[in-house]
This record gives C-alpha cells, structure tokens and sequence, in this order.
DNA sequence: CTCCGTGATATGAAAAACGTATCGATGGAC
DNA sequence: GTCCATCGATACGTTTTTCATATCACGGAG
C-alpha cells in the first residue's frame, strides 16, 4: 500500500503529459496510462480530458487533485507519527504512584521527564501501593512509582530516591528539640505507622531496623493508610511516627520532626515496570529515572 | 490503489486478533500476517506487540491508528468530490458576459442555476462581446452570455431572452409623450448607436429593420460602446438611440423610452458554449437556460 | 501528404498478493 | 507434567496485478 496510483495521478496532474509524468515517476508510458484508467474506474470519475494531444485536468480531477495532496500528507503524516512513537517521542506515559510519592519523587521524575519529551502526554494515577503492580502487568499503566523494595514476578524495580528516617513528634514530646534520636530511644514510644499489607518490605525494613539498632518490636499501636492522618494522630498526642526525612515539609504547627541518626537510607521510593518491556516511552522515563538516581 | 494495507491494518487494529480480521476481510490468515508485516516495514515502525497469542497495538501503533481511519476518509472524500464534479454539483462556473447582459439576462440565470446548483461556485467575467467566443475556446471561461445571432466557429449558442425594440429620447423630444412610434418615423433621427463591431449580426439586424419596415438606411451619426454613454449623450441632446425595451428601467431623468410598435422580438441575449463539450456543469447550466427560455 | 509527437492498445515478463498446508509457540485442561 | 486447542508465522504453488517492449491510431507541423 504504497498510494501508488494517486501519486500517478497527482504527478500527470502536475505535468498534464503522460509522457514526461512517467519518466518523472521512473516507469514507462503505458502502464502509467494504465494505472491513471484504473484510478479512473475506482473513483467513478473521468479525471483527464485527453483531446488530441492535449491533456487537460476535468473537474473532476481538478476537484479530486487537490484532495489527493491532502490523503497523501495524511499518510506520510501518519507514517512520521508512528516513527516519533516508536523512537518514545511521542505518545501517552500513563504513570502510577503512590500518595507519599508526590512530596519528592514524583515531581522529579515528571519535570525532567517532561522537559526531555516534551511532547508525550503523561497521565498521573494515585492509586494503592498494592494495586500497583498488577495495574503494571494488564497495561492499564506502563510504569509504578512505588515504595522499595519490591518484589513482584514480572516486575523490576529501580531507586531513585533514597532517605533515612525521621521520627516525628508532637511539640509537647521530650524529642520536641533535639537535634537527632536514635533507634534504642524509640523503645517504649507509642507508634504511629502503616498496614504491613501496605508495603509489606518496607514495613520489614523499619521492624528490622527497630530490632538490629533499637532492640524493640516494631509494633504501632495505631495503624493509618495515609501520611496526613498519621501526622494528625501525631498532632493529638496519640504518639511518634517514623517517617521519612522529607515529612519535615508536611510539618505544620505542633509537629516535630527529628532525625533518626543511626537510619541508613532506607525509606525509598523508585519505578517498577514490567520485565523486558520493549516501550521506548518507557525506556526513556527509566533512562531519566536513572539519571536522577546517579 | 486501493488503500489495501491501510484496511487491513484497520481491521486488526479493531478485532486485535488475525483470524477474526481475516474473515472480515474475506482473505485467508496468512496473506494478512504478510501484507501487516510489509506495512510495518513501510512505516518503519512496529504497530503490533505480538506476545504469545495475545495481539496488543503498540504505541507506534496507537500513533498510526487514528491518522491511518483520517487518510481512509479524506481518500473517500477525494472520490466523492470527484464525483460530485462529474455531476457537475459541485465546482467552478466560469461566465464571460457583455455588460448590457446585467439588466435581465444574467441576473436570471445566475440566480436560478444558483438555487439549483447551490455547491457551484460562480465566477463572472464581465468582457466585451469580441473577446467572449476566444475566452470560451480557449477554456478560461466554460460559457458566455452574448448578444444574439452570434456566428462563430466551434460555438454553439441558445437563445434566452428575446425583446422588441424602443427607441430613446430626451424629455424635451417630440416623441417624449407617444405611446409608441414606427420605424418609419426614425428615419431622419440623429441615431445613436454602437460599432457594428462589436455585434455584427445585432447591428444587421437593426439596420435590415430600419431599411425594410422603416425605409431608410441605419447610419449612427455616433458610435458609442455602452449604454451608459448611449443614454448619456440622449440626454444631452445629441440624438435619439434605439435599444431594447428593458432599457426602460435605466431611463433616469430626463430621458423617456418609446416603444417601436413594429419591431420584432429581436434585441435576444443568450448563452455560447462550445460545441460537444461534455462537461457536466456546463451541461446543468444550460438546462436551466433552456428552462427560461421556454 | 509525410513526419513527428503523443496517448492508447497488445502481449509477454516480473512482481505482488493470495490460498492451502504446516510449523512453532503459548495457554489451559487433565 | 503431558496433551490439546488456539493463534500467528512460515513455506510454497497459484492467481492477480503491474510493468516494459513493441505497435497502433490520431492530430498537428512542415
């Protein structure tokens, strides 16, 4: 499907000889005639009015010349787009995050993302951490920003930010002014915190570090789905929360932030996508992904 | 051409599935498979994902779809405008016309062709009777709206209007206040006239008329070009001018018409076109000429 | 009239598209 | 795990389409 015969047409269209027309179109006269009588039948139309030696555009074929340059930008027009999609020039990222992702990650990722391709449309999904992967795998996204680690079949997973921890507390608490705690301080502390079902090794990343440096159970005594109400919670006095480093911004009136300082960084949030994904927009949001992460 | 590929590609797109996009087609599986694989390699990008037996577009393919159904209907849309043309219901009327033409005759047929033919664009020319059958010939006009007998090579003509003839004098003319005069009483007038160049068979006409019903040989002792002037120099004096009766209503002050009782419907204003020509439009425009003919 | 230029026609060769048969891979049933 | 059904890809021979060479038919110029 090449437009072949309404490039003939439009090229006789242009010369008004067949003769010239056909050299142009590096083919030989007749067929060209050929192609022009069928191009005639199929549309229904006599688009040439050949009398004597004069060839001369009908109406028809004055009404349909102008159409034809219009198919045929079309076409090459639809050509270059799917190229540009192809090459992740263009096209739809549809990308799914967590809540928490939107205070550092996910603004990164996006304005850099953008400003590298600008003209890809991005759609933004809050969704649960747990609905994620599977949102992943049935192509309803094409990638997760999700809390790390991650494992999932079918699923990689790549850092982009790292934090360590913070512990935050109303302004009343004894922690209320101090510089830094550490995890043993923690011990005894009623603790604000998530589900486990929620991320769930996220959630073994901080019981085991209670365990290893503070030498407690990580056990919350109340259990929030969202950052803000575990601040609120905070807020009432109805205990501490480890969060990570960057809650200070989320801080309002009342609320204390203070760095764990033996934390590694472990609080981390990075993109999950499918295995052997062969999408160049993919491809190069995690390009992009990967040169934040350093 | 045929868009055949882009079809297919279409259909696939739509099903998802070859088999189902085959019979829909009314091919076979495996010519499908073939002709999407050659428009891939057209394009130069991949619109399918094939992974295991499911069929998904891929973003290039997304990309392609939408401007693929653009090129499809913008082709049908170019055939249907060439037909249309063919019909003669759409396109260009080209309408070369003698200035007295704009009083009654033109107006006519513009207006009722117009009505009829309401996707035709009309373009008038307004030219001198001479240079009316060489605009026809050599195509830059499809018709013209002339003065009649017209006697000219390759041209065919059809009568539209017919009327008798009035003869034009000042206010302050003896035959201001007649009802009506005779051709005979012309004679001795100081008549104002137009070059017998410009319309040979008319002028004979009036001067055949003068000599048999009014027994005196037609000698305008001024030659003027357009009515404008004729009536002009009426006013002014200078002689008398005969023209047909519709000249009444250009009649401004100061100049009263006077029917010619004995003169034939002869002052006839019809259309030209050369002989044979197919073209549909033209062919339209006369058959509403006849029909005001009658 | 003859000759040259032009588009249409005839015919055989090359290319493209199609159909039948078959393969290979994947997913589900047992 | 094995078997079976499904689906797209491949192989190959046939039909259709397209092209090139040769030739014809027509019209205008000398």
């Amino acid at each position: 499907m090449d437009l072949r015969r309404l490039r003939y047409f439009v090229t006789v269209a242009e010369e008004l000889h067949f003769g010239r027309a056909a050299r142009r179109l590096n083919i030989s006269q007749p067929p060209l005639s050929q192609q022009i009588r069928k191009l005639e039948d199929e549309v229904g139309a006599q688009l040439f009015v050949r009398m004597g030696r004069q060839v001369t555009l009908s109406d028809a074929g004055e009404a349909f010349l102008g159409r034809a340059y219009l198919v045929i930008r079309e076409y090459e027009a639809a050509m270059e787009a799917a190229r540009q999609a192809e090459k992740g020039a263009t096209g739809t990222l549809e990308i799914a995050y967590i809540p928490p992702a939107d205070l550092h990650a996910l603004p990164l990722l996006v304005s850099k993302f953008q400003k590298a391709f600008p003209s890809v449309n991005v759609v933004l999904r809050s969704m649960h951490g747990l609905s994620i992967p599977h949102a992943i795998q049935s192509g309803r996204v094409k990638v997760g920003v999700v809390r790390l680690p991650l494992e999932y079949p079918g699923l990689e997973t790549l850092s982009v930010v790292r934090e360590r921890l913070s512990v935050v507390v109303p302004e009343s608490h004894g922690f209320a002014r101090r510089r830094q705690v550490k995890f043993s301080e923690l011990a005894g502390q009623r603790l604000i915190g998530f589900p486990r079902s929620l991320a769930p090794a996220y959630y073994d990343v901080i019981a085991g570090l209670c365990k290893s440096h503070g030498g407690f159970v990580y056990a919350p005594s109340q259990e929030v789905e969202t950052i803000q109400t575990a601040l609120s919670l905070v807020s009432a006095g109805l205990g501490v929360s480890i969060q990570p480093r960057s809650i200070e911004a989320l801080c309002r009136k009342g609320l204390r932030p203070a760095p764990i300082s033996d934390s590694p960084a472990c609080a981390a949030i990075g993109v999950a996508y499918p295995v052997g994904a062969r999408q160049a927009v993919l491809d190069n949001f995690l390009s992009i992904a990967r040169s934040i992460a350093r």
